[in-house]
DNA sequence: GTTGCCATGTAAACTGTTACATGATTTC
DNA sequence: GAAATCATGTAACAGTTTACATGGCAAC
């Protein structure tokens, strides 16, 4: 009955862009810049066939002229609930210990789909959080820099690195958030 | 008798530094910056078991007065052997793309187990591979740019800020391990 | 006519998650 | 004596990887 995993999200948020066909996907996650995720048909056609068994999403057989069998596969009404729902989850600090992957793959998403309020307010929370751990991620450091191996110390200073870099990007994205919404006023 | 999983080595490199108990490590994971790896007794202790099942960790009971029992790892020379061979993997355009965060790990393993050299290069593959992707990412960028939603681009850009300052990292770490090899001599 | 791409899927093995279970020891 | 922490583990389930399998169509 669940359907949590991200490769799933992935793939929902794909197709509510516009309908795609298990291939359509892979070649998605091989050619473009979502090449984190695996391309390989083990993982997809059964994360389709669990989307499609939970109502998410509904695939029918293109049958236009001399192609190809292809199953598309288009979004539907409990689908884009429950995008939406994931789209919306609070930000919490385990999202961005656990690796900001999955939060910059929900903000991708968020455009066309929760509204630009709604985005702004994603952003506020990311920074909030990331404000909130990384004064205890420099202060670990600082404390135990001395007695760290010198790449041991160098891969915990890249991942303060990463997310002051992530924060800079929070605050210029609200900022062209903001200032879109501003425009439209 | 595959232990390639990436937990398994994070066990294996941890127990490398000093023997340790399957809640040591777990409080390692809750407590310090390896936050990213997962704390839950019903992923470490199966990763040791298999490590051990393997012949690259060995388990001892301590039975130091009153203390609970408790269960020691330390890594055998074929865990050692594993281990270095996982370091000194070369550096591959999909290690990059599929999340660096492997890469990190293993760079944070290697200062007290493979030597400087050894380091050195993999910085220099490390920054190659970064140099060969970030182009054909910056291009792919420019060219959809107009065509994606704003939180898409946004999302995209973020990317590339991020290997763009993972290769600012790289060529600061290689001066140091530089600059560190010179005064030694 | 064979190589390569389009297109879909399955099966076994492995890994990780979630939740449960147990019991000893220290602290209040 | 109750609660928190130390410490180890198991069981059911879900998801991914790897490898295999199939077949149509297009180009050369």
């Amino acid at each position: 009955m669940n359907n949590d995993s991200l490769l799933g999200f992935a793939l929902l948020g794909l197709i509510f862009e516009r309908p795609m066909s298990g291939y359509d996907l892979r070649k998605i996650f091989t050619t473009t810049a979502m090449g984190s995720f695996s391309d390989s048909p083990g993982a997809i056609y059964p994360a389709l066939a669990r989307l499609e068994a939970n109502g998410l999403v509904r695939g029918t057989v293109e049958e236009s002229a001399s192609l190809r069998k292809r199953r598309v596969f288009e979004i539907t009404p409990t689908g884009l609930d429950a995008l939406k729902a994931w789209l919306t989850k609070p930000v919490t600090r385990d999202d961005i210990v656990r690796g900001i992957g999955d939060l910059m793959l929900r903000f991708a998403f968020m455009d066309r789909t929760v509204g630009e309020a709604r985005t702004i307010e994603f952003l506020e929370e990311f920074g909030c959080e990331i404000e909130g751990y990384l004064p205890s991620l420099s202060e670990f450091l600082e404390v135990h820099a001395s007695e760290m191996a010198l790449s041991a110390r160098l891969a915990l200073e890249s991942g303060v690195q990463e997310y002051e870099m992530r924060l800079r990007w929070v605050r210029a994205s609200a900022a062209q958030y903001r200032e879109r919404k501003g425009n439209q006023v």
